[in-house]
DNA sequence: CAAAGTGTATTAATTGTATTAGTACACTTA
DNA sequence: TAAGTGTACTAATACAATTAATACACTTTG
């Protein structure tokens, strides 16, 4: 479900904080689903627990789930968090979009890549 | 010329590549012209001149700078090596756009920010 | 020639972040 | 009661970013 990749500069914490929150946002993992435990993907992955517990602590503070002490976490994905996580990702690309803008890259080029991801179809 | 974010947690260096990739891909800065020297613009930004060094050679590892002992370091600015960088960029837009679809972002979505971002008329 | 300005290289020290490790406590479930 | 859960805390390590202080080679200018 999780994949850590070692080649990747940025920290673990992140990338197990954006692995979740595509399965969520994509609607992979439903609302009240319960995630792997602390431990045990600790365990998995092979890295220390207190990396999952910061990864999970970021996720909750988004809304994108909820924990329950004893019990464990569990997938919130309210509609409306889920729309201001997929804004956030919007805004990202502008500011992307707008360097590359500034960067002399024309308008078609960038359309080609929006075509080359989004159609199931070979180009 | 270039400006500092101290909000941004990108590091110094990465900023001022960044800057002056854009000022060089989009002409504002032609071949041959020099750039201001190392202690000079770490006076000007009051930082160390071996953060701009580092950002220097950063960009002469791009192609994007040549730098002579003695003189200071001037554009490059070969059109292979614009037509390179661009293309980089259009890598990493391709990777984020391939998060906003596994994100459930629909194709619409995307579509209006690029329309947003390189329209200059109002929508 | 001498001085000033340039790139370049080196070492040391500081700071902040990421990660691991270990422990402890409160809670829930079987 | 025991096992599993979240949570909090401290300590130690490792690494990257940044600053600081030199030093050297080169070029331009007076």
């Amino acid at each position: 479900m999780i994949v850590i990749d070692y080649q990747d500069k940025r920290p673990i914490y992140e990338q197990i904080i954006d692995r979740f929150q595509i399965l969520i946002l994509n609607g992979a993992l439903e609302p009240d689903m319960q995630l792997p435990s602390v431990r045990a993907l600790a365990v998995e992955l092979s890295i220390n627990a207190n990396t999952i517990q910061r990864a999970y602590s970021e996720l909750e503070h988004r809304g994108l789930i909820y924990s329950v002490k004893g019990r464990g976490n569990f997938v919130s994905a309210q509609q409306d968090v889920v729309k201001e996580q997929q804004e956030k990702l919007l805004e990202e690309l502008r500011t992307q979009l707008q360097v590359c803008k500034e960067s002399g890259i024309e308008f078609i080029h960038v359309l080609d890549c929006v075509r080359e991801i989004y159609q199931e179809v070979k180009v």
